[in-house]
This record gives structure tokens, C-alpha cells and sequence, in this order.
DNA sequence: GCCAACGTTGGC
DNA sequence: GCCAACGTTGGC
């Protein structure tokens, strides 16, 4: 049981998109970028994500969702025989009653060696810790 | 819309 | 293997 974040801008998917169809997984494809790639190749059905909302008007963590599928070649990619990048199926857990912002992640001490509040960071998915992971609950 | 920070590409 | 040029991310 593993804890993670991934960004999003809500305009492409939002936790309301999720919250929608809670029924139904969504396909989360579209990462190219390697370090990311790796992590959602490490993720395992029932580990807990995080959905944060960049380049908005609320930036922050809006909810969670879960992993129901394990990584499987991206269908966006050019050439899907190569496998060289990966999906993963997120299906909805929770919205939270307001977004938890960039500032108050910042504020929270346990969250200070995380990549997400580190300048110039462009990681759009995240390891949690479980102290992490709590720590951003106890916020809500 | 701006721009700093970062990752990738491609010539050498 | 180096590194300049370029494209993208993402907060402001």
C-alpha cells in the first residue's frame, strides 16, 4: 500500500471529472516524461493518489482516487508496440470540501522535503509517505 | 501573458 | 559525451 501524487490541470481532468463517473475508472495517460513514468509503473491496485490541480485558478490538492489497474502501455503514444510509455486506471474516492492550496501545502512542516513545494519542480507524479500523506489529511 | 526552471533533442 | 537550442511546465 503505497501513497502518490499526480498533477493535473482541471481543464484536461479534474477530481469533478472523477467524481462524475465514480462508477467508471479513467484512464491516466498522456505522461512523457521518464522519472513520472517510473512511478506509475511502480504503482499497485489499491494505493491511494492524490489529484492536484496546477495551472488554475485553485491550485492545490483537490482529492483522491485509487489505483484499480496497474501500468499498461499508453494508448496515446505513437508506436504502442514500443511500450515506452505507460497508463494507469484511477478510479474516484474522494473531493475534499475545499481545495488544500499550494501555500498551506508549503506551511506544513512534514511536507518540506517534498518535490511538490520545491521551486522549479516539474514532477507531475509523486511519492507520498505515509507521514506525508497524513499530514495533508490532517489539514482538511 | 510572463518567465524561471527544467527536460529533451541533436549537432559536433 | 558535451552543451546550446528548443519546447514544456507551472506559479505568479
Amino acid at each position: 500500500m503505497a501513497y502518490w501524487l499526480m498533477k493535473t490541470e482541471p481543464d484536461e481532468c479534474s477530481i469533478d471529472d472523477f467524481a462524475r463517473q465514480a462508477e467508471s475508472p479513467i484512464c491516466w495517460d498522456g505522461v512523457r516524461n521518464y522519472q513520472a513514468r517510473n512511478f506509475m509503473r511502480e504503482m499497485k491496485v489499491g494505493d491511494s493518489v492524490f489529484i492536484y490541480h496546477s495551472s488554475c485558478k485553485a491550485i492545490g490538492i483537490a482529492g483522491t482516487v485509487e489505483v484499480v489497474k496497474e501500468a499498461y502501455p499508453d494508448p496515446t503514444q505513437e508506436n504502442i508496440e514500443s511500450n515506452r510509455w505507460s497508463a494507469v486506471d484511477l478510479i474516484f474516492k474522494a473531493k475534499f470540501k475545499r481545495v488544500i492550496t499550494l501555500n498551506e501545502l508549503k506551511s506544513i512542516p512534514a511536507l518540506a522535503k517534498n518535490p511538490l513545494v520545491q521551486k522549479g519542480n516539474r514532477l507531475s507524479v509523486i511519492p507520498f509517505s505515509q507521514t506525508e500523506w497524513n499530514a495533508v489529511h490532517a489539514f482538511i
